[in-house]
DNA sequence: TCGCAAAAGTGGTCAGACCTCTTGCTAGAC
DNA sequence: GTCTAGCAAGAGGTCTGACCACTTTTGCGA
């Protein structure tokens, strides 16, 4: 394929436009998942600048995930941020799906023992919204808000922000599972379960749901990970 | 501050090791937000490495996030985001030991699971530094730098960021409880006790010991609150 | 024909030099 | 005495060229 490397020659550090360049191909499909760059010395030639600068720009995308270089072999694009990916730069979907169940299941406890009856009427009023809608994205924002919600009534701030940006990562770097067949209605039952538990200020049955939930969904991101996954470095 | 820049030798790639390094000790907070790090011919001698290696590095922890570069001027810790943004007034003191619980039990277990020699190794020579100290302000870091340790130990780089911000904010509300008579020896037990069953990979004692000693810091603390009737964080 | 050793290809690391930007100091002008 | 222009030092940016380490391919010999 005949990719259209030209000369750098702009403003901002070399390196920097170097891994914008790079970048921008990706983003543009002239380069795919799963290619490979030209050698480290061969690119340099072609962008007109030496190995090091070439070197620092694909350590910085290979920081972002964008490319993944393995020794003796070469830098190739790393697979799209597909669940795959990592969800945020550096940290791994397992370990936000451990993250989850240590962050979650507590709260889920919390919640059952000190919900409130507006909270609780709120939770249902948010289980039916859930069970009423059928659209991807919108299922999407409903589930990741009923898992705030509950952190928020588990009534621990720190738990509720560190939860938030949890999600917001997971959300960020990974497409939704509940495309899986069967997933949808899965998730369903689990958030009535988890939603139950709490209505009736059992907190242990609440964390027995709540860790149920998270595990299956655990396994269904890693089952459609190694369906889809091509590895990666 | 004295800086434990160490010489970088063991497996993996140079420049990943350099950057683990590096972040090691900003997670460990020696270094913190606004420091700015030796020049990088000077961190090339203190590593025992060449420059581009560490530039490299420094590649990859900015592009995380972690550092800022700026021409001219040198290389710094990056300010604190996202996650590490949420030290705030207005979460309580037990809150924040609540979450210590959450995050700090599951990891004893993690880290007792996974627990490679050398981290062994290390850990071992933390609680000899802790129990051979008597200085208070050397004690309390070395209490906080303990907890880190153990949560890097477990391989969880999200709970890992989390519980440097929770020490953080733990540190900056609160007075140590170490001066309170017999604390500062439970503590060394609770410590010794935690460190043994994660040294013989026992991860169901480690978070028995972990949990009765934040239960015990808990206690302490709270007694210390209102024997004072100072409000706290 | 098969197996293994050599070679080619590619990323990893190093050394040292020079360029450019930032900052602080100093000498000269007022 | 104060202000400012300019210089010097410090720090990151870039380059050259060499050699090391890991992978894959090639080709020769058994």
């Amino acid at each position: 394929m005949t990719v259209a490397w030209q000369p750098v020659r702009n403003e901002g550090t070399l390196y920097s436009r170097i891994a914008d360049q790079i970048e921008r191909l990706i983003d543009e499909r002239s380069l795919r998942p799963g290619d490979r760059l030209p050698p480290e010395r061969e690119l340099a030639v072609l962008l007109g600048v030496s190995r090091p600068s070439v070197r620092e720009a694909i350590k910085t995308l290979s920081a972002l995930g964008r490319l993944t270089v393995r020794h003796g072999r070469g830098v190739f694009i790393a697979p799209p941020d597909g669940i795959q990916g990592m969800a945020s730069p550096g940290i791994g979907l397992r370990e936000l799906f451990a993250m989850r169940e240590v962050l979650e299941v507590p709260a889920a406890g919390w919640a059952a023992q000190s919900a409130g009856k507006k909270e609780i009427g709120d939770l249902l009023e948010h289980i039916e919204a859930l069970e009423a809608t059928n659209d991807v994205d919108a299922l999407r924002r409903l589930d990741t808000e009923f898992h705030l919600r509950i952190a928020a009534m588990a009534g621990n701030r720190f738990l509720q922000r560190t939860m938030s940006v949890l999600h917001e990562m997971i959300g960020a770097g990974m497409e939704t599972t509940l495309k899986i067949p069967g997933r949808l209605e899965k998730s369903r039952t689990d958030h009535r379960r988890i939603a139950t538990a709490i209505v009736a200020g059992d907190a242990a049955a609440a964390r027995r749901a709540m860790r149920d939930h998270i595990h299956g969904a655990a396994v269904a991101a890693e089952r459609r990970l190694s369906n889809e996954g091509s590895a990666v470095g």
